[in-house]
DNA sequence: TAACGATGTATCGAGCCGATACATCGCGCT
DNA sequence: AGCGCGATGTATCGGCTCGATACATCGTTA
């Protein structure tokens, strides 16, 4: 999951790890807070290990001697091999019952600009009804057990059932609007670097 | 945290791992999803260590022999202590930035009915800076970048903007609710158990 | 009576977080 | 010049939590 995120960052442009850090948490939204650099770092060296990443070296330069004295350790700039784009593709593709989970739908959403149509509308499917579940969840208990929850509890399924209903009326238009592309030209697929 | 979830429900009435857990997840509506087994257990066996909870022995009748055969597991439904019930005061007044978080805010909303005016005022204060930040957090990337985002990134930012603006809202009735109640008589502090 | 789904307790590995430590850089203040 | 301070940057550790899994019992229904 936080592969995907990673790998899909590194593809736009190499970066060192707290750039990363940084650039998930404003692409992803409210859905993923932000990240950690307790799961970063790991991660970093994980996906190094499978070969998915590489450093980049950012510029030795000519020096004689390594490091001259203070360990020195500097940014680590980390690129995407062509080992990595095959997986970030393959994580793309892929889409389990877990995409459609808050975090994983996050960054599968954050990168729709680079996936297929079909695959876009399979996930935001996914999602609508796995809110409109949650959004049944609350109905039930605002119709069944209304009467034996306090003023508070109920004040929060009130808000929770506004916003899951919101959320799935987002979705709805922005399936609409897949479909709707989808027929004619998409006429272009806006990402820009 | 879940601490706190589970020693108030326990004050309720004393209840079992499966049950505790149902309870929970529709009693924290969105906010904090579901609790899974894997964390409900240990802690269950912790707070018992503690002192907080105790087991309750669901009427072990009049039987010659223990268990007569196949271990014969069953429920096992635990109590609030004395001392459990002075750790959830002590746990329900001490509010620090984390209650402001989104799991944690979720489980003392749940609470408030049993909870001192002041403190959930400054709960209720401390969540609305909080989101208050989030939603400058969308404008800025709105406004300041909006031009470099591709069409979905920019699609996301808007809806967690929105979302954030109405719970913004919701939590400012909340608190002018909370301080027009605390000039005359509350009248009643609605809870049914 | 046999199957099945809901109820129920429990553990394990892996992921992730928050806190913490440490080092460097640029900036402004005095 | 010197000094501090906040932003930048890498890294680790303990602890909490999750998802998957296993296993057992109960009630209902075919």
């Amino acid at each position: 999951m936080l592969d995907l995120a990673i790998l899909g960052l590194l593809q736009e442009s190499p970066m060192h790890g707290y750039e990363l850090r940084k650039q998930l948490s404003t692409k992803l939204g409210t859905i993923r807070a932000a990240i950690s650099y307790g799961s970063l770092y790991p991660t970093l060296r994980r996906l190094q290990t499978a070969g998915w990443i590489a450093e980049a070296g950012e510029t030795p330069a000519d020096d004689e001697a390594v490091p001259p004295l203070t360990s020195r350790r500097g940014r680590v700039v980390y690129k995407i091999t062509a080992e990595g784009k095959e997986r970030f593709q393959d994580l793309l593709a892929q889409v389990g019952p877990e995409a459609y989970e808050d975090a994983a739908f996050g960054v599968h959403f954050a990168f729709f600009a680079r996936t297929d149509v079909e695959v876009r509308l399979r996930i935001l499917e996914g999602r609508r009804r796995k809110i409109e579940e949650r959004r049944e969840g609350f109905r039930d208990v605002l119709g069944r057990a209304a009467e034996r929850l306090d003023a508070y509890t109920l004040e929060l399924q009130k808000h929770g059932l506004e916003a899951a209903d919101r959320e799935v009326r987002w979705l709805e238009e922005l399936i609409a609007n897949e479909r709707k592309n989808s027929q004619n030209p998409p006429a272009d697929n806006p990402w820009r670097p």
